[in-house]
DNA sequence: AGTAGTGTTCGGCC
DNA sequence: TGGCCGAACACTAC
């Protein structure tokens, strides 16, 4: 569920629910949710990871699926709801997931062009942070939610497999043919990931990411946990390059 | 049947 | 001050 494609699937499946109004508000999410209650959904949206609703220009519900999160749009689980909104003309509801109110305008609160799903997408402001960072690792500049949102460890195992880079490279370490690649296939990969997800084929176009063996070579793909986050890293020794020295 | 993981935040510690 | 680490969260595919 998780990385940035999943969400836009919740944002596309939920569109209708703009217009419609609160009729009843439950859960058990520690945030005040009665002030929802009445309320006209004037938009929903999404940034990277994170999906919202929206209660005009001040006020929005974010909701973050974590590792578990889960939703059901127009049923319900048997599990009870993190969150439940019932509309004028259907109901979400969302589970194990974490939610926040936020105060404000969205547009405010995030760098849009940041996310890899964005009409906005700005690949050359991406090249200018990596930039910045020079010394970090290309696994954890994936992850960054600040350069790439939406970016989740799927899609950064399968787009360093793809650009054939080798995962313990740092941005410094990458020429400059090779980082323009990795901006722009962090944006082409997520696409695809989202075609695939629609058509519940994802998993069995990985080429990385859980395999055990190399599509191209027929070589080990390796396991590793790397990064400052130490996530699942999936690499070929072989024919992903490291350039450092 | 137990384990590991599509993720992030928070608090404690050094 | 800040970086690092583990816990917590809570579900389910393999």
């Amino acid at each position: 569920m998780p990385e940035g494609p999943s969400i836009v699937i919740l944002k596309e499946a939920t569109a209708a629910f703009a217009g419609q109004k609160v009729l009843e508000v439950g859960g058990n999410t520690k945030v005040d949710f009665s002030r929802l209650q009445g309320k006209k959904i004037t938009a929903i949206r999404s940034f990277g990871k994170n999906f919202f609703i929206c209660f005009g220009k001040k006020l929005s519900v974010k909701i973050h699926f974590m590792l578990f999160g889960s939703y059901r749009i127009n049923e319900r689980k048997e599990t009870s709801a993190r969150l439940s909104l019932v509309c004028s003309r259907g109901e979400m509801n969302f589970y194990a997931c974490s939610v926040q109110l936020l105060e404000g305008n969205l547009d405010d609160l995030y760098d849009w062009s940041a996310d890899v799903m964005s009409d906005t997408w700005d690949a050359a402001s991406a090249r200018k942070k990596l930039k910045a960072m020079p010394d970090t690792l290309v696994v954890d500049a994936l992850l960054d939610q600040d350069v790439f949102a939406g970016v989740g460890n799927i899609i950064k195992n399968e787009v360093l497999y793809r650009i054939k880079v080798h995962p313990k490279n740092t941005i410094a370490d990458l020429p400059a043919k090779k980082l323009k690649e990795m901006i722009d296939q962090a944006r082409i990969y997520s696409f695809d990931f989202l075609e695939w997800k629609k058509q519940y084929v994802l998993k069995q176009h990985w080429l990385a990411h859980t395999k055990r063996v190399c599509s191209r070579d027929g070589d080990k793909i390796h396991k590793e946990y790397l990064g400052k986050t130490n996530r699942r890293t999936f690499y070929c020794d072989t024919c992903q390059q490291l350039y450092g020295e």
